[in-house]
DNA sequence: GCTCACATGTAATCCGTTACATGATTCT
DNA sequence: AGAATCATGTAACGGATTACATGTGAGC
């Protein structure tokens, strides 16, 4: 068998937390993993067939009314090839690209007030994110209360203190950038 | 004229900060943008290419002995470009792509002990990284002397800092993992 | 003589996004 | 009647990685 891409595991978590179609699969993903792993609609509907190709799930017509729909499960084959990549070790998939950071980077280039705007923005664009965030986080915590699946809420509210820490860097950069001319460089 | 993607950007950025050839820049960015930008050779010399016909750099032979060498300058028109991109407004490519938190995110399906070497190898990475980054710091900041720039060498602390706020969470995840079972959720 | 750093490229492939396409049900 | 939500897919494209391919120069 194939190896599994990372967004093959994305959709066997989320069916073994109980999401029954590529539709519930997206929308869930869309208030929790996005934030550090996205997936769109063009990945899972093929990918849930493969899955289903290598025995890992099964799926079931499950209409809705008239309205066509397919309701998968996960194999105990399917559980098992979860929990592999649930404690694989060796070192996995991490990746940022950061767009603010890189031109932050070059911004010896800019003037003052330049630079001071760019920082602004980037500020900006995390604190969207983190109000984002926290609107989820009363679902996730409810979720938690019901479930006793701790992880999600530990996860997002990772996701939370994330955005803070950019803030903050963003903050201390506006003012020293404000501040009278330091003379030392790093930290 | 074609939308150029944010990796001709960093060959524009890397060609004003000194970088004369592909090799070069590619050098550059893997001690620096790398962490936030990371660029390949199959990237770079192509683009080169489109960023000549574009008249946005300009490139004549430079050869080293026998070996072949093209050096490449800025034009006044991919300094403008430049600059346009750094002081651009509206929202940048921001992604993250992060195995270890989506893991945990799955992680209920755990046992503690699981969790627990999780956490631990996901640390591991961290401290990795940032022992890679310190190692650079020097260079960084003696760069920094010489030239006066100071943004390469922001982004570097800002990266030590990224890597400590992920070192971070993971140990006080882990001691409250180890902890006597907890009653509530959040932070 | 060997290895490492310098230097430049192409081809195949993979992964992901965006746009396109369709249709039923529920809510207002 | 119309909009939003539920539900499933395909096609085209773009961006990036990996593997392949080649050759010089400098230092040991």
């Amino acid at each position: 068998m194939e190896e599994l891409g990372t967004t093959a595991y994305v959709i066997l978590g989320m069916l073994r937390r109980g999401a029954r179609n590529g539709y519930e699969i997206k929308s869930r993903a869309d208030v929790s993993t996005r934030f550090f792993w996205a997936i769109s609609y063009s990945q899972i509907y093929p990918e849930l067939k493969r899955l289903e190709g290598a025995g890992l799930i099964e799926g079931e017509a499950d209409p809705a009314g008239g309205r066509r729909r397919q309701a998968y499960t996960l194999t105990a084959a399917g559980e098992e090839t979860l929990h592999e990549w649930l404690t694989r070790d060796g070192d996995f998939h991490l990746e940022l690209r950061h767009e603010g950071v890189l031109r932050l980077f070059f911004a010896d280039a800019l003037d003052r007030e330049e630079q001071l705007e760019l920082l602004h923005s980037m500020r900006a664009e995390h604190e969207r994110a983190r109000i984002e965030l926290e609107r989820i986080e009363p679902t996730a915590r409810a979720r938690f209360d019901e479930s006793g699946d701790r992880f999600p809420l530990l996860t997002l509210d990772m996701g939370i203190a994330y955005q803070g820490f950019f803030i903050d860097v963003c903050e201390r950069l506006e003012r020293r950038l404000t501040e009278p001319q330091p003379i030392s460089g790093g930290t």
